[in-house]
DNA sequence: TGGGTCTTATTTGTATTATTAATACTATTG
DNA sequence: CAATAGTATTAATAATACAAATAAGACCCA
């Protein structure tokens, strides 16, 4: 196999990451450094830097004689969007789908909570203006969802959190992916847009206890929506 | 400078993730690959792969003519276990512990409440060996506070959520350096071990919103302590 | 003078080769 | 049979050479 020019390391990591997460290699064993170059056709120096890179996010681990190993998936960072990537792309599963999910009620609602405590006068234009842009109708799929996603991210920006803050493309990693597999026709809904209102206003007035339940309320409301496809998957393969 | 032998690329990551969130490189820029080679004593290919995982981990960027940048704290993968002992040991102040705190507020009442509807017997009987352990009046200080921090892991894998599990090793390295900087003489006080009782009660009895509650309320007992030493602080800093 | 283009120097990126170190496996020997 | 020494395999480190990218300045021309 061949991969294209410019940064081979970077190219060879972003390979190398999708195989894993595909479960290509077998017996969570990957080929010796020597023969991962002579598959990819480039250098050993590009590929041990690859194979560094994935060490230091955790998915793999190398020892003399023992060769190249694929870690036990609690030691991957999962925060990393690189890894988060690989995995939503090697299994895009409803199951990951409401992992994912569970995550958003804990991460968002806490957020948007500490926004409505710490949010500075920039960073509450800088939410109602993807708040407006979410709203106008003119616009197309792609530029509404992006919307949306700045919407989430800019409210963790403003926790003034920088775990929080962090987690911004942790967010948009996902849900950009989800949207691979989830798209829908439709654009946000009058109702969501009225949920984020709510948020909003919450965050701005300095209500930290209704910042937190109106968040939550959204989310819980497409979990509830997931689990249902769930149910329902699972009824058709016990049939 | 020299490093000790034994793995020089792991070393030398280590020295440099320390001294990067030291602040010890001004302006941002660290030395070029020869330089840092000349610097440890060791060769520029250990260097580059040293290099190469502080990229991944989203520490640094480096390109051609341009050399080693520190991104931005956004960048940073701050639940990688090691940025943050890193970040920890590098500013251990108050302001860091609220908001590292204020991230345990988010996960673990959510952790507690997927605990309680997923947990298997296996997990079940986990947390109580933990918590077991922790009343065990005999045992020294660090068994004890081992044992809560097994007690906190253990909700969190029993949460049978991925990302959750993951962050296993977050918060046990978080606990273990805030220790480090907040050890106090007594053990683990009764009202705490009541506290953590009743979160297991709930977990074992299936009571998610009991679980979510309870575990927020631990949690936010600590902050507002914390809180109220940030405020004495900037009291006396006024002064 | 202003602005675009070219050259050059610097630094990372990649390749190649050799040597060392760690360790699983094997054979030897008491 | 068991302890030990030997052997083979693979990653770890090193040294060196060259390629590619690019920032900065020189240069040219309208």
């Amino acid at each position: 196999m061949e991969i294209s020019h410019r940064n081979l390391t970077q190219q060879l990591v972003h390979e190398l990451g999708k195989a894993i997460l595909q479960g290509k290699y077998s017996e969570n064993k990957l080929p010796s450094e020597a023969d991962i170059a002579k598959e990819y056709d480039i250098s050993r120096t590009a590929t041990r830097e690859a194979i560094k890179m994935l060490t230091a996010k955790g998915l793999i681990s190398s020892r003399p004689r023992q060769g190249i190993k694929v870690q036990d998936i609690k030691h991957w960072n999962l925060f990393d969007s690189d890894v988060l990537r690989w995995v939503l792309l090697g299994k895009p599963d409803l199951y990951m789908l409401r992992h994912f999910l569970d995550v958003r009620l804990a991460i968002e609602p806490a957020a948007a909570s500490l926004a409505a405590r710490y949010a500075s006068d920039d960073e509450i234009i800088k939410i109602e203006t993807s708040l407006s842009k979410l709203k106008f109708e003119g616009s197309g799929y792609d530029d509404t969802h992006q919307a949306d996603i700045d919407f989430h991210k800019s409210i963790l920006f403003a926790s003034n959190n920088p775990f929080f803050i962090q987690l911004q493309t942790f967010v948009e990693t996902a849900l950009k992916v989800n949207l691979h597999f989830t798209k829908r026709a439709d654009a946000v809904s009058e109702k969501e847009y009225q949920e984020h209102v709510d948020i909003f206003n919450c965050i701005k007035a300095g209500d930290e206890q209704g910042a937190f339940d109106t968040a939550a309320k959204t989310t819980k409301l497409t979990i509830s929506l997931v689990n249902e496809r769930i149910a329902a998957l699972e009824r058709i393969n016990k049939t």
